[in-house]
Formats: structure tokens, C-alpha cells, sequence
DNA sequence: ACCTTAGTTCGATAAAACTCGTACAACGGG
DNA sequence: CCCGTTGTACGAGTTTTATCGAACTAAGGT
């Protein structure tokens, strides 16, 4: 963990191709968001905030590797998130200055929307 | 005009068959969201928002009629219009009270979509 | 060099969605 | 009662999207 440091902004790696902000577009992302699968996994990015950058690995999603490349890079392509090499493990991170810019309010429905899917608090029907 | 008057709440037609409102789903909503068509719909009903209601002809997209039965009844499932029965004529509005209940922020994205389409204004790139 | 690890690419299959023509149903007017 | 209007239902063709196995690449450790 020398020559690659994640956490000094000026050492990392250029992001995976992905689209501008004046480049994204309302139909794009709100087809990539309305996938399940997709909307978890921008979902937990924005909760699990402190940490921020994370591999594919790390949502423990029962599914074939093959399978989680296609659903990270629909939304890289959309411009959910942003993706860096690093090393072996390809990191995400959701675009957030760009979204809220373009899209103000929309990153708050998804934020919200995993809120409702896990009701912790008891409070029956 | 008389037995189906449009103005008066009492006598409004039931609405077709649609979500309630503790049944809208996110992934339904941006789905149906996603296709430009049907954004635009939404988002056109949202900007005429004097006059309503409206029939699936007032549009003037030139597609033929079972494409746009298509469209509508796709937005009525994920529930974002509510359709009544006047006659003829079956007229669309969207279900502002429930989205901004549940999804708070998501028809202004809708609406602001529409500002950004239309550059009415000069001002050259 | 070899192996492990993280993820990609390709290709096939399968499921879903879009598009649209045709036929049909319902209301209202002459 | 027939006709025009508004829209539905069904069905077919086409295009997207999802899913996943299998082979591959690239980085890092030993």
C-alpha cells in the first residue's frame, strides 16, 4: 500500500471510460436505476458513505462474476459511478457532485428507497 | 356536457385499475420513467398542469394508437397516472399527491427534464 | 516461473420490452 | 341503425436486456 495510495487525490488512476456530466442523460439513469440489483448497489454505495470506494466483491452478491461486470458497467455507462483500477480490484464510487448537479433530489430517492426496503423498526402492518 | 361533467369531483369516473399507493415501487417508477416517450408524456402533463386532463391524442405523437395504449397503460401500472373513463375519451393525469408522497423530488426531475430539452433560449452554446 | 485473485470478454440462451397491424368494443351523433 | 371516433386486445416480428458458463487478462505474492 505505497506506490498506489488510494487515499492521495493527485496518485489515482484515471477513472474507466465513462460520460461527461452535460453527457448524462435522465433516460439513461433512470434505466439503470430500475433494475434492482443496480438500485441495491447504488443504494449501499450511498449509505456506506465512510468507506466509499468498493470492488464488486465486496456486496457479497450471490451471483456469477460475469453477471456483476454487466450491472457495474451499465452504470458506469449510465454515469451512476465511477469506476478506478486499482491493482487487481476495480473500485466504484457513485458520482454524486456530478448527479446532484444534473439531477439534484434524484441520489435522495435512492438513499430513501433503501431506507423503506429494510424496515428495522418494529412497528408491525 | 351535462351527465359527465368533468369540473365536478362527485361524479368523476372511477379510475382504472392502478397501484395504490403503498404499492408503487421504485425500480417500477424510474422503469417506466426510462423510455423517452413516456417521459415525455409525464412530463407534458406536468408542464400543463391548467388543463389536466388530457386523451392520449392530445399529444400529437404520430405513432399509431395501439403503441401509444401501449405507453400508458405502462405508466398507469408503475403508477404514475391515474386514467379515467369520460366517455369516449379516456383522459391521463399524472398522481402528483401520491408520488410526491412517496417519492419526493422525482416529478421535479420529470419537470426539469423537460427545461433542459427545450433550449428556448438563445444564448449559444 | 507459478499460482491465486479480481475482473473482463465472448457467446449462447432466454426473458422482457418496443412497435405496429388488424380486428374488435363502446359511446355519441345524425 | 349505421357511422365516425377513441381507444383496447391480440398476436407477430424485432430489438434489448438479463443471465451465466467458459476462456482469458492482468497484478501481486512466493
Amino acid at each position: 500500500m505505497r506506490n498506489v495510495s488510494m487515499g492521495n487525490p493527485d496518485s489515482l488512476p484515471a477513472p474507466l471510460p465513462e460520460p461527461s456530466v452535460e453527457e448524462l442523460r435522465l433516460e439513461s439513469v433512470l434505466g439503470a436505476l430500475a433494475d434492482p440489483l443496480r438500485l441495491t448497489i447504488v443504494s449501499r454505495l450511498l449509505l456506506e458513505s465512510e468507506a466509499y470506494d468498493h470492488t464488486c466483491g465486496w456486496f457479497g452478491f450471490d451471483r456469477p462474476k460475469s453477471s456483476l461486470t454487466h450491472h457495474f458497467k451499465a452504470l458506469r455507462e449510465a454515469g451512476l459511478i465511477r469506476q478506478r483500477q486499482y491493482g487487481l480490484e476495480r473500485r466504484s464510487r457513485v458520482r454524486d457532485d456530478d448527479l446532484n448537479e444534473r439531477f439534484p433530489g434524484l441520489l435522495e430517492l435512492v438513499a430513501d428507497w433503501a431506507s423503506t426496503k429494510l424496515p428495522r423498526t418494529s412497528s408491525a402492518s
